[in-house]
DNA sequence: CAGTATCCTATAGAATAACTAGGAATAGAA
DNA sequence: TTCTATTCCTAGTTATTCTATAGGATACTG
């Protein structure tokens, strides 16, 4: 398993907020609740979302979360390389420019850098409304 | 990083007994010199991939390691999952029927399936041969 | 039977994952 | 101003996994 909860609470987190957001911002101990995860974990989770500009917070009574943009500019990649950090594979593609001394002779690197891609092409190019949007379709299914 | 050493030292042992294999069976040392690993590592490593049936064993004097297929029979997938157990991006996907309670409801599985289906889509196509052929190619490429 | 290889099992240090805990800082309401 | 609800910050904890290392048992060959 390569995402780990980190990762993907907070996306569901991202994706409570996005649903549920109205007029007031968004409280920790809600999502929690209402994702069954423990409070004090979101927390930290949260506050790296914070940190890197995606949510923003307010504090005090009647304070919360916020997204920053519409959700149909958040990109997965961009939430789960706040909290998973780098996405690639291998080591030695985490980098903008590959490292590694034994690259030119590697005989692995192009399944890596496929791999790589392949990941980078799908959650790039997914967004938080994307999600929404399939998931309100998969439940119509079921209605119909 | 979603690939340990132990799946990456899988990948180069076998595409160097796929490449040096000759009449004679190849030695762990042999291997640990060449891809300057452990060769303590590596023995363990192999001896995985023996039990799974990817390659056998002739022990004693002149022994070494064998490949029990031809190279194009190896896809990366089958060596991979010996080595890194599922190649799943999530837990919920690694056995055949999704088992999770809330997966009717779940609002990031079609994400993860996406995931799962890339991953498998290159690792179950992409054999040994190919990635040997790939590789003479790119060195052709400098020679050129 | 001596030597060379694999085979098997135990151990260990380091890093990571997945939380838990407690209190400080802030802001709104009474 | 004080109470309270909330976020913010940092440290600690438990379990697991990673990445080996080590040492000897077993098997085969010449």
């Amino acid at each position: 398993m390569m995402i780990s909860t980190r990762g993907r609470y907070a996306l569901r987190l991202m994706l409570d907020i996005a649903i549920n957001e109205k007029e007031e911002p968004i409280r920790v101990k809600e999502i929690a609740e209402r994702q069954d995860i423990s409070d004090k974990y979101l927390e930290q989770i949260i506050a790296a979302l914070v940190k890197a500009g995606l949510v923003k917070s307010l504090r005090g009574p009647q304070g919360g979360y916020r997204l920053n943009k519409k959700p149909e500019e958040y990109t997965v990649g961009s939430i789960l390389r706040v909290t998973e950090g780098k996405l690639s594979p291998v080591a030695c593609l985490e980098d903008e420019v590959n490292q590694c001394p034994r690259k030119g002779e590697c005989i692995t690197i192009g399944l890596w850098e496929k791999l790589n891609d392949a990941i980078k092409e799908i959650v790039d190019n997914t967004t938080l409304q994307d999600m929404i949007d399939e998931h309100r379709d998969k439940a119509d299914d079921y209605i119909i």
